[in-house]
DNA sequence: GTACAGATTGAG
DNA sequence: TCAATCTGTACT
């Protein structure tokens, strides 16, 4: 099965359908002559502006957030407690503020090379948002990168089918502040048993 | 200029 | 359960 680079159509669509269709997908991260390559095994999807948990909701536009409007595959990606960085995709038209989180990945290539066979120790590195971000090499740098279009990251289709019955639905994880109408919602998805999905 | 909250994480 | 840690944002 050839490997094959996401196209812009693929992101076109809103961000809740966006973030199931990216379950199985693999993150390619070109870092010099190495490569990072993550399977997506969960993410969550923000839909502003009405969405309160989401940075855009009201229709707010700032420095930080405005990457969140591009046109769906661009990369949004912000700072969060000072120390750790979000990893997100957006999705839907230019102007639409809907962006899917990327929550946890599988690595592919690491385990191999570095012959880890103890899957605890592996999934230490990329078992959530921002631990993922800092295997891949990610930063400020990202921000507003088109994943069609560039050299150092993108996203690839290995052919990999995701059954519906092995999505799992659950409430998006840390956004306490939005309250309880928006932090119930079933937003968050992720592969069933997969070890490599964030919390337990 | 100051104040303060946050799409997290890991140690206890 | 709780604190590290610092940028963006909204104030004065």
């Amino acid at each position: 099965m050839a490997n094959k680079k996401l196209s812009r159509k693929f992101y076109l669509v809103d961000g809740i359908t966006l973030a199931k269709k990216l379950l199985g997908k693999y993150i390619v991260r070109k870092l010099d002559s190495r490569k990072f390559i993550g399977k997506i095994v969960e993410t969550e999807a923000y839909i502003g502006p009405k969405d309160k948990a989401s940075h855009s909701f009201g229709g707010k536009i700032t420095p930080r957030n405005q990457a969140e409007y591009l046109e769906g595959g661009h990369i949004y990606i912000y700072l969060c407690y000072g120390m750790y960085w979000q990893l997100n995709i957006t999705a839907n038209k230019n102007g639409k503020p809907e962006c899917v989180l990327i929550r946890a990945v599988e690595p592919i290539n690491y385990s191999s090379k570095l012959k880890i066979k103890n899957v605890k120790l592996l999934r230490k590195l990329t078992s959530g948002p921002g631990k993922l971000c800092q295997w891949m090499k990610l930063n400020k740098s990202f921000n507003t990168e088109d994943l069609t279009k560039s050299k150092r990251i993108w996203i690839e289709d290995r052919g990999e089918k995701i059954k519906s019955s092995q999505i799992v639905k659950a409430k998006r994880i840390g956004i306490d502040y939005a309250g309880n109408f928006w932090k119930n919602k079933l937003w968050r998805f992720y592969i069933k048993d997969n070890p490599f999905v964030s919390k337990k």
